[in-house]
DNA sequence: ATGATACAAAACAAGCTGTTCTGTATTTGC
DNA sequence: GCAAATACAGAACAGCTTGTTTTGTATCAT
């Protein structure tokens, strides 16, 4: 990719992601993006149709990279002792998070983070199909198998929403256990 | 309260309502509002300071009134089987829903629905807080009162969106055995 | 009946949006 | 290295939305 569009497309992002820290995403204006990233109003143009679908592009570019890492494919950054049984994907995740990759925290953080919360669950869904779908852990219930996975994605998302909302000052192990209390007697019924 | 402004608060309500099942919160514009409640334009801002402060007020008149009946409180309205000790306050609320007072579900099933949906759950938790502290259930676990209550909250919460997102062809009753097959384990750990 | 209140209509400045045009700088292919 | 392609800046634009102001009319409460 051309060097000028990666630093733009990059400019934006990080304005829109600072923008979002302070304001509220209907409160943006597009010539707010603009002034911040100090671009051209054209050059916006050029790389995003719309307010919305530079929303969806950032959203895609940080869940894609945050869901590949936690399901261990290589990205060229520390890997924690992951590899463990014991260890669990969403510990892994935790920890991710705790390590603020991307400035995602300011924005799972911010006003409107139904934004995000939304394309993190839809990535969460995926990745516990494949955590969980193969060792049949989700069969054993009498309840549906989407509401079932629903459910968890869900409540992970929530208990990453509730550490945030008391300033991530419990441990990503504490976390995970209070998730797992929460689960897993489910899976076992 | 004035009949007139009775009328032209209501006429906006039901506008608003009618609009947001159909478009997004942020493609509505004042104006489309104004237009569908036939009113003149001082007339929206007097009633209103902005779109964000109508919205407010709409959720705070909704699920007031959704959580005070669920409550028991009188409401001038048939009350189902209640009273019975089986029969808990999510079954009523769903029945509740699935009777479609005051248009709620298009509410809740409209794009950004995240907006309805945090009223609800904020609302929720008043809820459980009253239907639960007092039995001393929340107490039993090791988790925290404060997660597990928004724990409780949100998947409700979230079982209420997978009905809706199955168009509600279960019935209150199924529902409710989800929710608690789903709840219930934690509470008794 | 009368003063207060709610509303309608129109006009207004200010701001945002998305596009178009012209000209400049940078990159890529050869 | 040169030339064509590409990315960008700046300015100007029409169209729309917003929130306010002004003037005048209808309705309510007492």
């Amino acid at each position: 990719m051309d060097r000028r569009q990666k630093k733009t497309r990059e400019a934006i992002f990080k304005a829109f992601t600072e923008l979002l820290a302070e304001k509220n995403y209907n409160q943006i204006a597009v010539q707010d993006i603009i002034d911040a990233a100090d671009i051209g109003r054209t050059t916006f143009y050029a790389h995003f149709e719309t307010k919305d679908y530079l929303l969806k592009d950032l959203c895609e570019e940080l869940f894609g990279h945050i869901i590949d890492t936690a399901m261990g494919l290589p990205h060229g950054h520390y890997h924690y002792s992951c590899g463990t049984e014991t260890d669990s994907v969403f510990l892994h995740l935790l920890r991710h998070l705790q390590e603020n990759d991307r400035n995602i925290l300011e924005l799972l953080a911010c006003q409107n983070n139904e934004i995000f919360l939304r394309y993190f669950k839809s990535n969460l869904k995926k990745l516990i199909m494949i955590q969980y779908a193969d060792k049949g852990l989700l069969q054993n219930s009498k309840l549906p198998q989407d509401y079932l996975v629903n459910h968890i994605s869900s409540s992970f998302v929530e208990t990453v929403e509730w550490w945030l909302s008391h300033k991530m000052q419990q441990t990503p192990e504490q976390m995970t256990e209070y998730f797992l209390s929460v689960i897993e007697p489910i899976l076992r019924s």
